[in-house]
DNA sequence: TCCAATGATTTTCC
DNA sequence: GGAAAATCATTGGA
């Protein structure tokens, strides 16, 4: 009952939600969705796709075994059984026992099915809320970009909300982020001072040669005016400057995508772990049909045969997951 | 595989 | 409430 209730809150059992959108906007929700909001679009396009596979899985699975298998099932063993009155007595009793043992079997495929479900909707959610998965490093860019203020700025890194914004823009990351780069930065900054020197004269040679190019690049009737003084971090913070990061700034180029974007090898295959489980209860059928005395253990019905996707072969990622777990574990905060 | 770098989160301080 | 400091977790290069 409380993993009908988790699937149906989960959007996976009951009425269509969108594909799951409405756990999707509480995941977005409960993550803190954030300036961001153009990259949590796409992990939420993403969670919704990978929640309506679960979805998907899940109703084709529920109905294969609840309606048709074990109906055929039930039937098959009910023949068998009246093969064999022919050649010993058999008590009703005895079918409607051997009746409930199916039924209950399936029963238990279903509440297997059921766990395996909520359990990679589990994970699927947890890996969508925690953001420390995600963790991308900036694009080299970016970091340039962030180092080149924060180092004309080195008197006083503390950007103004206007600049933190405009940085986010042009490193194509949150202003959360920038802030986030900034305090980490300066803190690492005072514990390794004499590593981030050289990193403050890099960029101050960096925009020397700037100022110097958009020098000689300009026209006779500039020269009386001088360049703007390009930033000379001196490490000390005595001569921050401004003119390096907006003499720069022309040359920053808006970078390409997203670090939020999910990363190419993020397949694990819900399809597999859903089915995991199941693949126990179907072996554990046969030897229920091996109690009637009549049935190759090899000769299941068609629907009781474990689907191509439980093939142990492909069942990688749900091997290792929710083994030792196939004998009914409990799956855990799946209730 | 190890480890430094780094982005994110949490705790503490003002 | 914002920044500093500590810490966690992941990435990427050697």
């Amino acid at each position: 009952m409380r993993l009908d209730n988790m699937l149906i809150a989960e959007g996976v059992a009951g009425p269509e939600k969108g594909g799951g959108s409405a756990a999707a906007a509480a995941a977005a929700a409960a993550s803190g969705g954030g300036p961001g909001q153009p990259d949590n679009a796409i992990e939420h396009s993403d969670y919704r796709a990978k929640l309506a596979q679960i979805r998907q899985i899940y109703h084709t699975e529920l109905e294969k075994y609840e309606q048709q298998a074990c109906n055929e099932f039930t039937t098959h063993v009910m023949n068998l059984l009246r093969e064999q009155s022919r050649t010993r007595p058999i008590a009703p009793k005895e079918i409607e026992r051997m009746v409930n043992i199916i039924h209950r079997k399936f029963n238990a495929i279903q509440v297997q099915l059921k766990q395996s479900t909520c359990e990679a909707v589990m994970i699927l959610r947890s890996r969508f809320l925690d953001a420390r998965r995600k963790r991308r490093n900036f694009s080299k860019q970016a970091t340039e970009i962030l180092n080149e203020y924060f180092y004309s700025h080195l008197s006083n890194p503390y950007p103004s909300e206007e600049a933190k914004e405009e940085l986010a823009r042009k490193c194509a990351i949150t202003v959360a982020q920038v802030s986030n780069w900034f305090g980490n930065k300066r803190i690492r900054y005072k514990k390794n001072i004499g590593k981030a020197q050289e990193e403050a004269n890099l960029y101050a040679a960096k925009n020397a040669a700037a100022a110097v190019s958009v020098a000689t690049s300009q026209h006779d009737g500039n020269q009386s005016q001088p360049p703007s003084a390009p930033s000379t971090p001196t490490g000390n913070g005595s001569n921050p400057g401004s003119g390096g990061y907006m003499s720069s700034q022309s040359q920053m180029v808006s970078q390409e995508g997203s670090f939020m974007n999910l990363q190419n090898g993020d397949s694990y295959n819900m399809a597999n772990q859903v089915g995991a489980n199941v693949q126990s209860q179907v072996a554990s059928l046969r030897q229920v049909i091996s109690q009637t005395g009549g049935y190759g253990g090899d000769s299941l019905p068609p629907h009781t045969q474990p689907h191509s996707m439980y093939d142990p072969s492909m069942t990688q990622y749900a091997s290792q997951h929710v083994s030792g777990r196939a004998s009914g574990g409990e799956v855990v905060g799946a209730s």
